[in-house]
DNA sequence: GTTATTATAGATAAATAAAATCCTTAATTA
DNA sequence: TAATTAAGGATTTTATTTATCTATAATAAC
């Protein structure tokens, strides 16, 4: 079990796109030398954050990604299940009755992490950022 | 990013060895039955937990899996580890410097997550059950 | 309007990982 | 010795992730 490169890609996109720029947008080929990845590939991601409300595109010239208003409450989970989705990481394919005792613990356990990356907003970060990107 | 089916299959056969047996070994027949799964791919996710001296086997006839002594300490995570390994959940892949903001906030989520899986153990779960196997 | 630039989207390929099977070997008991 | 049971290697199947290629659409600059 991993988080996803993609997830990689869109959390570090987003800091960027949080530290950098209030308004002017960043083209995804900016943004994809940045992070060694390749452009299309990282297009596929930003669209992902673009249909979950985070950022918007600017298409043609001088266009690109940037945050929307409400920047400053996305959250990591937020932007993690963007991308990876929201399912559950657990799912027991035993049948013992509705409620499987080691689910209710696992699915626990999840609960305590995404707790902790909905307290966490990117705009914690960039606060606590000297020169890093 | 999913636990894999190998942990879902592990917890199980921890819960129901727990709840069943203190010293007959139960074979991988029959284990295998209960949770629909080949008996042979189950064997090998049981090696595993043999390794992590979780559980000891008895080869030859009426041998079988049995929990070794220490079982009441036995955690969820302890079983997870040893099915999925204990690397961590996200590497950052970007290089700014040793350590990635992005990274950390990650990391300590799972360690919550991992503190809650620490913290139980299969004996837990043995009392608050009544007959779910 | 034409051209250059930039995002979107579909199809597909390549790489990696997970799940499962098959077959052989080794140990043990009856 | 025969039957039973786990261990282990090799391989296959399936699914998922990562990535590429190509075409389309929108927009700004000229």
């Amino acid at each position: 079990m991993k988080f996803s490169k993609a997830t990689d890609y869109a959390l570090h996109t987003m800091l960027f796109l949080t530290a950098a720029t209030p308004d002017k947008p960043v083209g995804v080929q900016l943004l994809a030398e940045k992070q060694k990845v390749s452009p299309t590939y990282l297009s596929k991601i930003l669209t992902k954050l673009v249909k979950a409300g985070m950022i918007e595109s600017i298409t043609g010239v001088n266009g690109g990604y940037r945050l929307k208003r409400n920047w400053g409450d996305i959250s990591f989970l937020d932007i993690i299940h963007a991308i990876e989705g929201s399912a559950s990481l657990f799912d027991c394919s035993f049948d013992h009755g509705p409620d499987c005792p080691i689910q209710r613990v696992v699915l626990a356990a999840e609960e305590k992490m995404e707790e902790h990356l909905r307290n966490k907003k990117m705009s914690d970060l960039v606060q606590e950022m000297n020169i890093v990107f």
